[in-house]
RNA sequence: GGCCCCUUGGCGGAACUGGUAGACGCAACGGACUUAAAAUCCGUCGUUCGCAAGGACGUGCCGGUUCGAGUCCGGCAGGGGCCACCA
């Protein structure tokens, strides 16, 4: 008997895939094409068993695609620029690029270790020219579709980093990279207008049908649409003649008792320069962060500008106009009236305030002369009162009559606003893909001709102080203007790396095309069919990605609007945490369990085991990849990632799991090679007829087919790893006897070596070599459940009295409900139950379950 | 604060659209083989009463709908996610 030494065979399979080119994708008419795509890796150093998952995950349906007769598109590539590499050659005083390409060999190396059905020949990097000129080319392009702007904006500046980020990049008010916590900063950027694509972006997500519903709430949240109304409110004051407000609750402006306008409002900024009270009132206000725990207790403040506001309705009745620290300029106007009746926010200022409370929707029930407002705002439905015409209305009812009148007034409409902002692409960094513009003093804002393209990153750049090396390159932003010749600087700015990542999936239909996208290749094979990648870019990257689709089919790039029409978003590995008695992380080799407790290695050292956590480098929980392959081959870890969680939770990786892992690859290959001598030739004809064993055999065969596909279809990998258990179960309790029996083993050994291909690839090869085949299991088709196999013919039925579960029988599959209900009432265990009492009724339910109703006894 | 999701044995998890709860794996335990160990094989494995046959209880908690609820509805608790002074 051999042993199965996956340290040989794996590494020699993946050669013979490389050989053959198995994975080259091509374009094939006569095929459907599938694509499949992992959110690419970006090179930060090594990767672990953690980021495996993923890949591993998109491989299977890779190899399931293909076998099921899809061409199969499965590309892989970096997304290399970004902060780290910027970091790490500050550090060790090198280069970026260099620190960038170091890593993109080893994981490459890495990932090739896994035995990925990847299509090597489409790699890039994004931090290549090859590809950063044909995005410098479409921003141009976009340029000039007026979907790219320059304007001046409160933007969120990252004082470790240095440089802006985008409102998506600011988690609790800190740099979602540094952590540091981020200041506002006026600044001239360059943004890309997906604000105006906010409705198409919010409705286009209900065509998104296989996409998690979550993200599509979390886009939908993000896009943030509010339907209301805007109102002009005049002022007494005949400087500032009027203010505009934006609100959702139009209905309840009866109920007004004050305007409140954000510090950076303009009418603010004015009054602040002769008003020393409000000047230092709006430094105040900037001083306080945005982290959830300080708005939390922020409390409400506001400053008496002096100005008062007409209320569109009530003929003498003004409203004092504060500026508040709650009112939001990037929201809306900037501007808001206060209703501290049913708006809590608006309660807590009009309390500190000493304004009035007055109540303008009642609740049901509740009588409007005596019903009133104490520390709790009312934001519930009702009836609107002391609202002149809108009395009597429902909330609905009155938004709509109200709107009517402002607008017939001329002092207000109908409005919609959108949470989403502009994307800020502009990044002071030099690790990233330059923005092709020029700054000329007499032109202004000139872009690079399309002939000078790309404009590339200086070589000889500095990294040895804080700040855009760009900037300080001291030759680098010297340019002659394209328009009049004069002598120009170039924006030192790059983009956003999340530029680089919203397209990467049109190059990689064709990585050599000569322009950005080659059409017939985007056409053939967009959308991605299946978009595999953590959640934690439900925002960012897919969204960003949406957007730059749509831009990329404006300027005619692509033919489609969404990239992604199947989205998975799977859960991380995570492992346990080991802490030595100082409290520093260990690495899980640096660790020995004896029974319960953990040790370190070599020593009596007692380590802590601590929260099983998502495995990462900080706390040194991660496996390396290359070690699990040394010892327990690559196979046995893609088993056991894709059998231990279902796929979008998370999954801990153990020792004890890799292990049975283990014990599967080398159960199957024991089975295959002690039967081998026993069946008969690769392709022999079946015999003529077959014995009941036999018969039986291949049922679970063929039910096993039907159950994997479905299962792998739907993308429930644990649970077709569950029946490729239950079938070895069964194969090993089968002692097979004569032709016929043979016959059957070898289709269930052949069939078994298919179905578990695309989660152990390399094991199939060997044991489709050892039963003979002559191709490679990588291109045999997927075997097809028959029909008069998978039919059962009888069926259990369980058998209830009074809903509890006294019996079971057998019965021929779609036995009418009278045979079933007389075999029933015939039963011994059955009368026993019923125990002489009367049956009401008995309820059948086709081949599951009879229900026999009996009166209570003393009921 | 708003919105959303989750909660099933010692553990990871099965259970299609309301129809036999606990598939499959891990761990544990008992046994066989072995000088011994590993590997392998056979068996047990929700709790509980019982010699057994069999019974009772059981899917976070309380209540409801139903012949029947892990699944549907209402409330509560715990855990997690996203957004957040968003008007």
């Amino acid at each position: 008997m051999s042993r199965y030494n996956a340290r040989e065979i794996e590494p020699k399979w993946q050669k013979t895939w490389e050989d053959a080119q198995v994975f080259r994708a091509r374009i094939d008419r006569t095929k459907p094409k599938y694509y499949v795509l992992e959110m690419f890796p970006y090179p930060s150093g090594r990767i672990h068993i953690g980021h495996g998952r993923n890949y591993v995950m998109g491989d299977v349906v890779a190899r399931f695609k293909r076998a099921m007769g899809f061409n199969v598109l499965h590309p892989m590539g970096w997304d290399a620029f970004g902060m780290p590499a910027e970091n790490a050659a500050m550090e060790q005083k090198s280069h970026p690029a260099k620190w960038t390409y170091a890593n993109i060999e080893t994981m490459k190396a890495q990932l090739k270790l896994l035995g990925l059905s990847v299509d090597w020949s489409r790699e890039f990097a994004t931090c290549d020219p090859a590809y950063y000129k044909h995005q410098q080319k479409m921003f141009l392009d976009f340029h000039r579709l007026g979907l790219v702007a320059r304007k001046e904006a409160n933007v969120n500046w990252d004082p470790v980093d240095h440089t802006v980020l985008a409102n998506e990049q600011v988690i609790d008010g800190r740099g979602w990279r540094s952590g540091a916590l981020v200041e506002q900063r006026k600044l001239t950027q360059w943004f890309f207008r997906i604000s105006d694509m906010a409705e198409e972006l919010l409705t286009a997500l209900d065509g998104l049908e296989r996409w998690p519903d979550k993200v599509r709430l979390m886009q939908r949240n993000w896009i943030g649409k509010s339907e209301g109304a805007r109102v002009t409110f005049a002022l007494t004051d005949a400087k500032h003649k009027s203010l505009e407000i934006f609100t959702t609750r139009p209905d309840t402006l009866f109920g007004a008792s004050f305007c409140a306008i954000a510090p950076d409002h303009p009418i603010a900024q004015e009054i602040a320069k002769t008003n020393a009270g409000l000047k230092n009132f709006i430094v105040e206000c900037k001083r306080h962060g945005t982290t959830a725990a300080e708005i939390e207790t922020a409390e409400k403040m506001g400053f008496d500008t002096g100005l008062r506001a007409k209320h569109p309705f009530v003929a003498g009745a003004t409203l004092p106009v504060y500026v508040a620290n709650f009112v939001l300029m990037e929201y809306g106007l900037g501007a808001i009236f206060g209703c501290p009746a049913h708006d809590q926010r608006d309660l807590d200022f009009a309390r500190k305030y000493g304004l009035p409370v007055p109540a303008v929707v009642v609740p049901a029930g509740e009588d409007p002369q005596t019903f009133s407002v104490g520390t709790e705002a009312y934001f519930g439905d009702g009836v609107l009162a002391n609202s002149d015409f809108m009395n009597g209305m429902s909330v609905e009812d009155a938004k709509r009559a109200v709107i009517a009148k402002l607008e017939g007034m001329g002092a207000g409409k109908r409005t919609i606003t959108y949470r989403l902002r502009d994307w800020g692409v502009s990044r002071q960094r030099y690790w990233g893909c330059p923005i092709p513009m020029i700054h000329c003093a007499s032109c202004g804002v000139v872009p690079v001709p399309d002939k000078d393209l790309p404009v590339t990153l200086p070589e000889d750049a500095t990294f040895d102080q804080p700040g855009n090396p760009l900037d300080r390159h001291p030759t680098w932003k010297n340019v002659v203007c394209a328009r009049c010749g004069k002598l120009a600087r170039r924006e030192t700015d790059t983009m956003d790396t999340f530029v680089d990542s919203s397209w990467y999936f049109a190059r990689f239909c064709d990585a050599q095309a000569p322009g950005p996208t080659n059409k017939e290749a985007v056409d053939y094979w967009l959308p991605v069919d299946q978009y595999i990648g953590g959640v934690e870019h439900a925002i960012l990257h897919l969204l960003y990605s949406r957007f730059f689709t749509r831009a990329m089919r404006k300027a005619g790039y692509a033919g489609l609007s969404e990239p992604f029409a199947g989205l998975f978003t799977q859960g991380m590995i995570t492992h346990e945490t080991y802490k030595d008695p100082d409290g520093k992380y260990l690495f899980p080799e640096e660790i020995e369990k004896r029974d319960d407790i953990a040790v370190k290695r070599g020593t009596n050292h007692r380590v802590t085991i601590g929260a099983v956590e998502k495995m990462s480098k900080s706390k040194k929980n991660v496996v390396p990849p290359e070690a699990v392959a040394d010892t327990f081959g690559v196979d046995a870890a893609r088993w056991f990632m894709m059998s231990d969680s279902p796929p979008e939770r998370d999954s801990e990786w153990s020792e004890a799991g890799i292990e049975g892992a283990w014990r599967y690859v080398q159960r199957v290959w024991r089975m295959v090679d002690e039967a081998l001598p026993h069946l008969p030739g690769f392709g022999a004809a079946a015999p003529d007829g077959f014995g009941e064993a036999a018969i039986a055999v291949r049922q679970v065969t063929h039910r096993t087919i039907a159950a994997v596909t479905d299962d792998l279809e739907r993308f429930r990998f644990n649970k077709a790893v569950a029946r490729l258990y239950e079938f070895v179960n069964a194969l090993s309790d089968f002692k097979p006897e004569g032709d016929d029996g043979q016959w059957a083993r070898r289709e269930a050994l052949e069939t078994l070596t298919i179905l578990m291909n695309p989660m152990v690839p390399h094991l199939a090869e060997e044991c489709w070599q050892a039963l003979g085949a002559a191709t490679m299991a990588v291109n045999a088709p997927w075997p097809k459940a028959e029909a008069a196999l998978t039919r059962q013919d009888t069926v259990t039925i369980a058998i209830q009295v009074n809903g509890k579960r006294r019996a079971e029988i057998d019965m021929a599959k779609d036995s009418d409900a009278k045979t079933v209900e007389a075999a029933v009432l015939a039963m011994d265990t059955v009368a026993k139950a019923i125990d002489g009492r009367r049956v009401k009724k008995v309820i059948i339910v086709a081949n599951r379950i009879a229900n026999v109703v009996v009166e209570l006894s003393g009921a």
